[in-house]
DNA sequence: ATGGCATATCCTATATGA
């Protein structure tokens, strides 16, 4: 989102035209109290919040219902003096799917605290999403969000430039490609070709300069019902974006 | 050749982002 306080109609606006039922945020960038909500409901979503500050917080809106919420995951791991948990994960279950809406550290670069955290917090959400299929493997588990992680050089737009930076490093590749093998698949690689984030700088946008660090891990019981997947580009255009698109998965029944 | 954005708040400065 990039601020959702900043851009909440145009959000709204996304939801009615492209006739979403289930949206998860992340970088509200606000706390729970500062959440717009009214503009949400007049829409007919409502909308679970996670936000602690100005920096960070998730949310994810619903058309569906929503039930059994829960703030940040089973060892997760914290971060800064003294140490304390980031809101970077809400899990809500919206008719029979359990929604993880997920902001992944950035890393910042390879040499700074911030790139073991990442690497610490994936291995710890790998190990709680095992933990929730294996008690009960026909669990429909949606992880989705911002991984911060381009899976394949073909992710960025050009891989020179990304020599020893973060999203592209191998212990990052392997930490995305890990959820594999705790039972779930990336639905939306195989539907759509498009980059999600494109730099606000150096007409990033125009030239196509992006990156694909936006994904669907779903567990094998969802991932059978997932029928269609877009990526919103005209998302990126106009007066006011965020920096990363919209992600859209269709789900049978 | 260089630098070029956008958001937040402790706002004429700094932190964050990827």
């Amino acid at each position: 989102m990039n601020s959702i306080r900043a851009r909440v109609d145009r959000v709204v606006a996304f939801l009615e035209r492209a006739d979403v039922d289930v949206l998860a945020m992340q970088e509200t960038k606000c706390s729970d109290e500062q959440f717009p909500h009214l503009a949400f409901q007049l829409a007919g979503y409502d909308v679970v919040t996670h936000g602690h500050n100005q920096w960070n917080g998730v949310a994810v809106a619903s058309r569906v219902g929503h039930e059994d919420v829960e703030t940040g995951f089973a060892g997760m791991p914290t971060w800064g003096d003294p140490p304390a948990e980031e809101a970077r994960a809400l899990g809500v279950t919206c008719d029979g799917v359990r929604v993880w809406s997920l902001y992944v550290p950035n890393g910042r670069v390879l040499a700074d605290p911030h790139y073991a955290y990442k690497l610490n917090w994936l291995d710890a959400l790998r190990e709680a999403a095992a933990g929730w299929v294996r008690a009960d493997p026909g669990a429909k588990v949606a992880l989705v969000g911002d991984w911060n992680i381009a899976p394949r050089d073909e992710d960025v737009w050009d891989m020179t430039r990304f020599e020893g930076a973060t999203h592209v490093s191998p212990a990052e590749r392997e930490a995305f490609r890990a959820f594999e093998d705790v039972g779930f698949t990336e639905v939306t690689r195989d539907l759509v070709t498009q980059y999600t984030y494109w730099d606000y700088k150096q007409l990033a946008f125009p030239r196509n300069k992006g990156m694909r660090i936006d994904f669907v891990q779903a567990s094998r019981a969802l991932a059978e019902q997932i029928t269609g997947a877009s990526i919103e580009r005209a998302e990126r255009k106009g007066k006011g974006p965020s920096d990363h698109v919209p992600v859209v998965v269709e789900v049978a029944g």
